[in-house]
DNA sequence: TCTTGACCTGTGAGCAACTCGCAGGTTTAT
DNA sequence: ATAAACCTGCGAGTTGCTCACAGGTCAAGA
């Protein structure tokens, strides 16, 4: 194995930002070992570690699940009943925040639309903002 | 006006956390005087700032967007040409991060689809995590 | 061999918007 | 006076990066 990466190597390689990659290293999700000159040196392994970790982010996985999950798979077991698990519950967990989000998105919606009959207000003392005072999330 | 809440006080009255209120205050976007106690006391005035910020930020307002639109109505100028601005780039931020998560939630429910037909792996050395490796973001 | 310079490294700190923990101060009841 | 209950402000932690920076590395030139 000659494809014994560095930092910027291996995050062009992956194309990812070089800080993503040591920020994994420094919160414990790559080992990768340090050369003479103590820099970490990311062989097939570490590699191999780096893309199994981009894909499960890619699928919703916190870098603490995905921890645990290589854990799993360095005491030889099978990570995949973890990994059902987890899923099941970061989907549930997603599902509610992209609820909450197009809530926040039609309030918002709702808000500009009704600004536009609205003229601007000078400031008086009684009130702050009378746009975004006068926003009741009534219907 | 004899309605002069402490911490807690006001945010039973809001419904809020009081380490929420806390924190507006250490970042300076509440200003309650503090009384012989050093404690802090939050008169009408407070109160109407911190129901302002709470409507704000159902608005999707952030916290600096929020201290703009005080420092304006403080100045004597009106928040609402700013506030018009900043709800129409914090909407098209909210419907950006909505089309992520709506993708990212996709991407879940076809992985756990999927792994339905699919045994869990037994560690095998060349593989961290079929489930998950397998998952191919094309198609 | 020495030096200049480009490039790269790990580490400290910062971001949003809270949330938690805690030593210690205040208030109330005895 | 004193014990218990409650409350306070502040330090630090959360997630997943991202940036700044002092200093180390390395190939080319003198």
């Amino acid at each position: 194995m000659n494809t014994s990466l560095r930092v910027n190597e291996v995050a062009r390689h992956f194309d990812i930002n070089a800080n993503t990659v040591r920020h994994y290293v420094r919160i414990g999700l790559l080992n990768p070992p340090k050369d003479d000159s103590g820099y970490h040196r990311f062989n097939a392994t570490q590699q191999q570690r780096l893309g199994f970790i981009l894909n499960a982010r890619e699928l919703g996985f916190t870098l603490e699940d995905i921890q645990q999950l290589l854990l799993d798979a360095e005491q030889g077991e099978s990570p995949c009943p973890h990994a059902r698990e987890m899923i099941e519950l970061r989907l549930q967990q997603a599902k509610e925040k992209l609820a909450s989000l197009a809530a926040l998105v039609e309030r918002m919606e709702q808000a500009t639309s009704a600004w536009k009959n609205i003229p601007d207000c000078e400031p008086c003392g009684e009130h702050i903002c009378h746009l975004i005072e006068g926003h009741h999330h009534g219907a």
